[in-house]
DNA sequence: CGAAGGCATCGACAACCGTCGATGTCTGCC
DNA sequence: GGCAGACATCGACGGTTGTCGATGCCTTCG
């Protein structure tokens, strides 16, 4: 810890993030850290339904059905994709929540 | 690949995000997606001159200054930070350019 | 009931990440 | 010049991550 004696710089002012949020935020930023994560939200959200079976994102890549399993699993554990079985098929679709939480994160507000 | 004898969903309409757009902004949010980055910036953002030294910055975290100068590199080597050394302190700003990068991701427009 | 297909899970591997102590570099002061 | 302080860099370490092949589960169809 410096001593106050000399002051090298404004004392941070203002209201920083918390601890505690930084922690609850974080995880969903790094979920999205991913550029195959990325594009796989892009892909389930620039869908005209809303969702997006896993059969089609895995043509979307050049990776193994495992990896894009992987990836729709971390993005669903970290709560920004909802997940639904229909028949034979699984269905991803976006959380709008957990997205907003995000975008607050840079000042603005939900998109739509 | 899947034929297109049957479809089990919508074919991804819209304008997804582009594999090159991806592989831009992905580095940006993997550098934010750490608790400790995530308060350094937005300790830096809430600083009233708009910049922090490294000393303060150090002060508000538990951890070696090593580590606190290892992420203050990340940051500033994703392009999020400005570096500025005056005397003995180091200056860290923010670029406002890559934090509208990301914010333009949610579809929202950049807050100041 | 058996076969086929969509998707998840498992185990393994290399690569990367966060953290630390130790050391180096540079600046300003006595 | 020599010392002290601010910050960066280095080397090392355990833990995590992205990817794969192989396998298992479940649903549907014949």
């Amino acid at each position: 810890m410096s001593e106050p004696g000399l002051a090298c710089c404004t004392p941070l002012s203002g209201t920083a993030m918390s601890a505690e949020q930084a922690e609850q935020v974080a995880p969903l930023l790094k979920a999205l850290a991913d550029p195959v994560r990325l594009r796989l939200v892009s892909l389930i959200a620039s869908s005209a339904s809303g969702e997006a079976c896993v059969c089609d994102l895995n043509d979307a890549f050049d990776l193994t059905q495992a990896t894009i399993s992987h990836h729709l699993k971390v993005l669903h554990s970290a709560g920004l994709l909802d997940r639904e079985k229909r028949g034979v098929w699984v269905y991803y679709a976006l959380r709008p929540a957990a997205l907003s939480a995000v975008a607050n994160l840079f000042g603005t507000a939900v998109p739509a």
